[in-house]
DNA sequence: TCAGGAAGTTACAGACCGGTAACACCCTAG
DNA sequence: CTAGGGTGTTACCGGTCTGTAACTTCCTGA
């Protein structure tokens, strides 16, 4: 019998995976460890012999998302090497990618909605990871020689961000339906001043 | 003793009151019925005599908090009245004072992200209020004169979203706090066409 | 071949959860 | 005064949760 997940890698991926994509899909207090180890094949023990807890488990799973967001953002410079205003196009197609109707938004955001325990250890990986893209959407806004970068990059965050959370609100024909006209003319508007 | 809840109002408008406050600092899956009716003063039996279950107490919550929310609309006209620009300034303004460092976002917005069951009985709820916020936010543009007021009111709204959103990720001083910056430059910008 | 570590299995502890039953109390309306 | 409804109290049910213990099985590498 195969599993949802590729049967054959070591045990501690397949949680890692099954974790990242049931945790997005009924987010992280709608889903137990138990749940994870079965849809992964495998059983409690060898998860907590992976992980320190089930925190553990979740920070693993927020830098593994990280890490693939990370990977996303190279392949706009290998595709469109040193053309910084490609590439932010190319930023913008993707984020509205991920709005497709049953999309569950960002798992850091949503993370961070349903951890509020102020000191929840994932928290402060979740501000790393986010500042981190951050600066990110920064670079690339500046070297793409646009002034007021930074205000620029908070602009097209904050619609994104605000994208992914009404889908979840009002369904994808909601304001989040409009997300590529208002950033494209947002950066038209910039790229004039 | 005093509590941090009106003692001599009805156990009902207490529970609902304390539901409401304690759903919006530790979420929803955060805090159990126990917790809940203790801090109103009062007991579970009681809970349950006013309301069905837990998740019909959430959807009170939720057209409470919208019902308070709509009072303030009301206020945006009886201290504008026939103004509509000048209300839509009070709107940005009073947007604004939501993102404080503690916030915890929209309660709509956050219970979205919380109940990820498609099924489950709040997530209309949650939208037909959304809806009838967006629909009274284009009203308002579109009331005070400017052209594709659709497209201003859902970039307001995901901006504002977007806002609350990512404070919980990276605090007040992250992308949100240039909202009003740009929230006004936008409106300026409409207006303008 | 065989030793050792990784993984699976079963059972359990301790806590919390939503929800209900049965009964005692108290306050007010008639 | 008294009947009755709203409320408080206690105990409980069945389920779920994270995390651990003890033991077995299996696979690999020397």
């Amino acid at each position: 019998m195969t599993d949802n997940v590729a049967e054959r890698s070591r045990p501690r991926d397949r949680i890692l995976e099954t974790a990242q994509d049931m945790f997005h899909k009924h987010g992280i207090k709608g889903v137990g460890v138990d749940a994870i180890t079965e849809a992964a094949g495998t059983n409690k023990m060898t998860l907590y012999r992976h992980f320190e807890s089930k925190d553990d488990l979740i920070i693993e799973c927020l830098r593994a998302t990280a890490a693939k967001a990370s990977r996303i953002w190279d392949e706009f410079e290998t595709r469109h090497p040193g053309d910084k205003l490609a590439q932010l196009h190319a930023w913008v197609r993707k984020a509205s990618e991920m709005l497709s109707a049953d999309s569950r938004g960002c798992d850091m955001a949503n993370a961070a909605v349903e951890l509020s325990e102020t000191d929840h250890p994932a928290r402060r990986v979740i501000k790393e990871l986010k500042d981190a893209q951050r600066e990110r959407l920064v670079a690339l806004c500046r070297d793409a020689g646009i002034g007021q970068a930074e205000l620029l990059a908070d602009t097209l965050s904050l619609l994104l961000e605000g994208a992914r959370v009404s889908m979840q609100s009002v369904g994808a024909e909601g304001p989040s339906a409009q997300f590529v006209r208002m950033a494209e003319s947002l950066i038209a508007s910039f790229r004039a001043r």
